[in-house]
DNA sequence: ATGCTCTGCTAAATCAGTTTAGCGACGTAG
DNA sequence: CTACGTCGCTAAACTGATTTAGCAGAGCAT
């Protein structure tokens, strides 16, 4: 891989200038006092012999890469990965950095192995991801440099720069979309879980939609008909939750999914009720799936902005000396599940 | 990040050494005549100190940096990159290797952007990885040092290793699975798609799918009953191809669908048409997409084998000096979409 | 006593950059 | 005429490893 690349001392001879010269006009550095015509002939050299420095010998003395550690749970191989690393992928390469990534698969063995892997190749930061929105306990070895936290908070003393999605206001949004159409005492909602809800752990995003939709629904004076528990966020148990939810006298007006997998189990169960969407009754959800746009009708759902979620934890990273949580709007992405309550 | 890291010299005067030797035995050296007390003190030493060696420096030396290079046109964001980065990642951790990832998304000046960053930084390797299983022009810079294509072939003339799925086993699998049901000349197939079958940048899969069925069933005398094309293959495309083929005359007892997308929109066809999976229809598909086991039935399909592609580049790159195309077989995930014709 | 081999180890060069310290020439002020 | 400052540039140290070349001492044969 890449054998005879030229050198700087190549580059210096060719300008007939020395190795400092060299790599002082190449780095731009100001105040030096080499003359307009020195400037010129270590580009004219440097151009003419195709030079790159290598970044290994650079980094040995200054003790910087240009390489961020993307350090995930099992983020990189979940369909919501793809977002976060592209958004990442993509902040990086603007400030000409390249990013190292490693999953730990949630095992501690791994876990330990990546970051001594990555903190051995002198990586300038850290960039730690987790693939459901949670709290972490963050391994200590990477509190040495700089680090953020991408969809995960730590425990509070920490006070760590951290990347979330703003999941209360996405769930005040979903439930003002249907108070927008005149959806008001037949609510229903599938998706409850008390494991979800309460251990940050696990999960921060169920209990923030939670909140954002009963706050909201709250001002106007609404609470949900029924609540659906689900033991996983499924496309099955959003399938029994609606059935289970058919069953009952009143036939809800609108179905708020805690996830569009959810949602598309509902779309199943009320499919074979011989229910239309939004005709009988309208559906709203949360993540923007890909599956979303596939549903027929399409569905509605705040979506989670993973690019833009990638992108500010490298811009806080590199730019940035925040502290504490940065909340990334989810927009809401309106296709054809909600419409007016029938009659 | 990790400044006061201990460094060989500090190892080799803890153990009363020169750095030579410490390096030495660090690196197992055979053929020093180091005593057995040398490397005892050594490797007390090193434990004491908790070192590791600065990878910068080694390979500023070596010229090897344990770190592969994982470009791809886009693929890093797609579902189906999840299963790729998964496998080239778990082979790359068991030798101790590390991936610097990027993306070209298709843009030639980013595809030389990322390949110069990587060069840069001394990759010992490159796995060039395309999205859509495809022949792509190599860019001559990675040519330099040891490459394998990932879901994609060369023109014949560079021969380099490539890892592809093996589709036409795939196909042959998939018209086998129906023969042995009993369907026999009411085999439907959609996703035709001119472009896909005749130009191999864009799709080697489409061709080799195909290929793979009609031979099979060719060899039973059996051949499709209708073809259905589509101008993609999503959801909505499989969905009207799937109407076009209901409103003929002859109902189809099964339809080939040339992945689970289309098959997700025949399902939307077929349950909207009141028809039922597979008793009054069989449907199988290709990919192994999330989608296919959340369907109801769940779809039979198959599976593009990601995770065992990524795994297989990572072990040609470093284990082998293997020329041309390795095939990995797709196994057929057999769910309830299949079953014998309708009276 | 001399020369030779073998053992166990080390000094120093090397990789390709960055950075510090400072040198010689020239101009100017005292 | 000398002292001093500025200009334009460079030698050499430094980063942390690997690797080459070779040294000192012991043991043995001649």
């Amino acid at each position: 891989m890449g054998r005879n690349r030229a050198t700087l001392a190549d580059v210096a001879r060719l300008a007939g200038l020395s190795k400092t010269a060299a790599s002082m006009v190449l780095n731009g550095r100001e105040g030096t006092r080499l003359s307009a015509e020195a400037h010129q002939r270590v580009f004219a050299a440097a151009e003419e012999l195709g030079y790159r420095p290598n970044v290994a010998a650079r980094s040995l003395r200054t003790r910087k890469t240009a390489t961020i550690a993307f350090v995930s749970d099992i983020v990189a191989t979940t369909r919501f990965a793809g977002g976060l690393i592209r958004g990442a992928l993509d902040a990086a390469r603007e400030r000409d950095h390249v990013l190292l990534i490693t999953e730990t698969q949630g095992d501690a063995a791994f876990e330990q192995y990546a970051i001594e892997a990555m903190l051995d190749r002198q990586v300038d930061g850290v960039i730690y991801a987790a693939m459901a929105t949670r709290r972490l306990a963050v391994p200590p070895a990477i509190l040495g440099g700089p680090v953020v936290l991408l969809n995960a908070t730590s425990p509070v003393q920490l006070q760590l720069p951290c990347v979330l999605p703003d999941d209360e206001r996405a769930g005040a949004m979903v439930a003002e979309t249907l108070l927008a159409q005149g959806h008001r005492d037949r609510i229903a909602l599938i998706g409850r879980n008390r494991q979800k809800e309460s251990d940050p752990e696990i999960s921060l995003a169920a209990e923030a939609r939670l909140r954002g939709i009963r706050s909201t629904l709250a001002a106007t004076g609404v609470t949900l008909l029924v609540e659906g528990f689900c033991p996983e966020w499924l496309p099955e148990h959003g399938y029994a939750a609606t059935r289970r939810l058919l069953d009952r006298p009143t036939r809800p007006s609108a179905i708020i999914c805690m996830n569009d997998r959810l949602a598309f189990g509902a779309y199943q169960a009320l499919g074979e009720a011989g229910l239309t969407i939004p005709g009988d009754l309208s559906v709203i959800s949360f993540d923007d799936d890909p599956i979303a746009s596939w549903l027929r009708p399409g569905l509605s759902t705040a979506a989670l902005p993973h690019e833009q979620m990638g992108r500010r934890a490298v811009e806080l990273l590199l730019d940035g000396d925040a502290v504490g949580p940065s909340f990334v709007p989810m927009p809401l992405r309106r296709r054809r599940s909600v419409a007016a309550p029938a009659g």
